[in-house]
DNA sequence: ATGACAATCAGAGATTGA
């Protein structure tokens, strides 16, 4: 089972990109971040005619997130619980009833920038109600897996420019120890666990050439069980789709389980 | 110190992103 991680920046900019990648790419599950459409408005037809179940959890203008995928989903539920006056469409769920069955969870964690302020509060918020998830998933025992947009940058050498960083919410202690703490929880992350050393990016700004010059981050990540990391094979990062034709600022991130 | 780039909604330019 091939599952990627991709935030494609608007639905509807991304038509195109977006049924390239999956018609050549094919991932059997798709976790997509930043679908900006309302569900109503999110083109499913169409790529239900690609071959895949599609389920969205999006709202106006920003965020929103979705599954699609080619096997069979069951118990989809939307939105992070913790707090129910948050409006924010940033959490959706399904188990993907492969030869084993996986729990997928897709995430857009919060930019929280500026710091400090109510948005970087609310980033920290988030992450507290994401941890109390994260260990409700432990507990279950069973492969799970966290996968989409962090907005995290794990280390220093996760940036071309960690001092350019140095003060964003991204990389800020607060933001790092909040992840280290669900990380310690008991998860692998999926790219780490297969790769070492700095240069590997997920996301390089739209301005200054900085996919040309490599000048990119690395915050899109896979949050494995250990049920899940028993199960994993291979992760890797696929670059080349943010060099392609109108592409978004994210690129997607794979792993393949033995699932 | 600022803007550079892109997307959305709206129908200009503010807001958001990272």
């Amino acid at each position: 089972m091939k599952i990627a991680t991709f935030n494609i920046n608007g639905i509807k900019a991304r038509f195109e990109a977006l049924t390239d990648w999956l018609q050549n790419s094919a991932p059997d599950v798709a976790l997509l971040q930043e679908i900006k459409s309302v569900d109503e408005n999110f083109p499913r037809e169409h790529f239900e005619d690609l071959g895949y179940i599609v389920e969205t959890h999006g709202q106006k203008s920003f965020n929103g997130v979705a599954i699609m995928s080619k096997l069979p989903l069951e118990d989809v539920t939307r939105g992070l619980p913790g707090d129910d006056a948050d409006e924010q469409a940033r959490w959706i769920e399904a188990t993907v009833m492969g030869e084993k069955p996986v729990r997928v969870c897709g995430l857009y964690l919060p930019n929280g920038n500026p710091v400090p302020g109510p948005k970087y509060d609310y980033k920290l918020a988030w992450m507290k109600r994401l941890k109390t998830r994260a260990e409700a998933l432990l507990a279950a025992e069973e492969p799970a897996l966290m996968a989409g947009d962090y907005n995290i940058i794990p280390q220093d050498e996760d940036a071309a420019r960690p001092d350019a960083w140095r003060t964003d919410a991204l990389a800020r202690p607060e933001s790092r120890a909040a992840y280290r703490e669900i990380l310690n929880l008991g998860f692998t992350e999926a790219f780490r666990a297969r790769h070492q050393g700095a240069g590997h990016y997920s996301f390089w700004d739209y301005q200054r050439g900085a996919y040309d010059r490599n000048d990119g981050i690395r915050i899109d990540h896979h949050l494995l069980t250990p049920q899940a990391a028993d199960l994993l094979t291979d992760c890797w990062i696929e670059a080349d789709v943010r060099g392609r034709e109108k592409p978004s600022d994210h690129t997607p991130v794979w792993i393949e389980l033995d699932a």
